[in-house]
DNA sequence: TGACTCAACTTGTATTTACAAGTTAATTCA
DNA sequence: TGAATTAACTTGTAAATACAAGTTGAGTCA
């Protein structure tokens, strides 16, 4: 994993703090070096790690403190919903097991349940498309649709996308990071499908969340629709 | 209104530009002034600018582009999952009425359903409560329950919340200002209560969201539940 | 006319410096 | 001993400056 590719050192710094925090370099509780340790430490002065930090607080991998330091809160929970983490570093990497349903192809745009209009271009390029189920502690909770235009990924159907982050395939492989997105969540009762698939009996409530992400690339959107059973993991998210 | 109440003075240009949107000053589209005009507005240096647009990106108001200028998005959408502020602002005030259920009142605090632990000290001072129903185009669309410590918050019980966002009122009277917070959202099934409140059948799924919110003022916390109807108004969310 | 160049904008990143304000622990003084 | 003070930390805010990089439109030249 190669960082420093013309990325600015703000992010670069964050990138590694982030990266120890996740990895259990720092723990819960622990405090991080002093901003000017930082400094030190990172060859750089403080504005610039202050802006890395400023991001691990929006994200909520630490809290600050005046004349105290910055704690660490540890990898942030929540599927995202807030934080721009993948559902996979989202939930905890542990007992989750992704199970491809329907692999990476190409095929028509499929606008039905699309919450969002596509744009001429997209609807030009066709469709990737794959379906993933993910299985926590043998329960299959999270159900997924996503979409995205076909535009020169090389080499992106045929990636295992199983116990990946798409995220991460698409930071480390194309240099490509989502930037944000829109959502728009409701209730809805499970169909046949859903049923089948996340287990549950009809009538069973369902978590359903249409997304729409933005990338750095411009014009480049995901489209994704997640169904949740919220029974068992209530979505979680900091703000 | 005033401002300048030893806010620094980020927060003061962030408070203006984002009063200025809402207010339709700027309209979505629009291109704010340059960072360099506005610091000879404002009487500032560009950092401090761009620290409160940064804000102002980070809530969903502008967007900006480099090389081309910040452009104006409106006031975002949503009920505060993501961005802060409160019900009231997030859905457009045109037609919304909020209905007083249970006025505000201090009793014990109600733990079922609470996803959060009580500290000790909030379990003392006992809690204030009320329950508000929020109405659009004439039909209830959320639901919800607030607990709040009962710290000094003078003449708070008597205060008419109908129309009024909390958030606002604790800002702008007791200089409490929302922060942060976590929530877990998950969907439910209409219970007997909620069947009548929100007006629907039996078996008809809900959005559950179940809420902390943290303040500027140390160890002052807000609990709160919302029942959300997503049938007509699904909940919408940048991040 | 039409394609190209370039100057004048815009935001993005980074350094340096300074002081304010909150926290902590050692030190001082009664 | 014990309370109060203080010094040495921490993060928070702010200014002044510099250059990089993307966008735009006016101007030039063929």
């Amino acid at each position: 994993m190669r960082l420093n590719k013309n990325l600015p050192q703000y992010k670069v710094v964050y990138e590694i703090i982030r990266k120890h925090i996740s990895d259990g370099v720092y723990l819960k509780g622990d405090i991080l070096p002093s901003e000017n340790e930082l400094c030190a430490v990172h060859q750089t002065t403080r504005p610039t790690i202050r802006k890395a930090l400023d991001r691990l607080v929006h994200e909520g991998y630490i809290k600050k403190k005046q004349g105290k330091g910055s704690i660490v809160m540890g990898v942030p929970q929540g599927v995202g919903i807030l934080s721009l983490s993948g559902t996979t570093s989202a939930v905890g990497q542990e007992n989750l097991i992704t199970e491809i349903i329907v692999k990476p192809e190409i095929r028509q745009w499929d606008t039905t349940n699309l919450a969002y209009p596509l744009l001429n271009d997209e609807e030009e390029f066709g469709c990737i498309y794959f379906e993933r189920l993910r299985i926590m502690n043998k329960q299959p909770v999270f159900y997924d649709i996503t979409m995205m235009p076909n535009i020169n990924l090389r080499r992106f159907i045929s990636r295992n996308l199983e116990n990946k982050s798409l995220f991460n395939i698409l930071r480390t492989m194309y240099d490509i990071e989502v930037t944000g997105g829109e959502q728009r969540l409701m209730a809805i009762l499970a169909d046949k499908k859903i049923q089948e698939y996340l287990n549950v009996k009809e009538g069973h409530p369902i978590l359903h969340i249409n997304r729409k992400l933005e990338t750095s690339r411009e014009g480049f959107f995901l489209y994704s629709q997640v169904y949740c059973n919220s029974e068992k993991y209530a979505i979680f998210g900091t703000f």
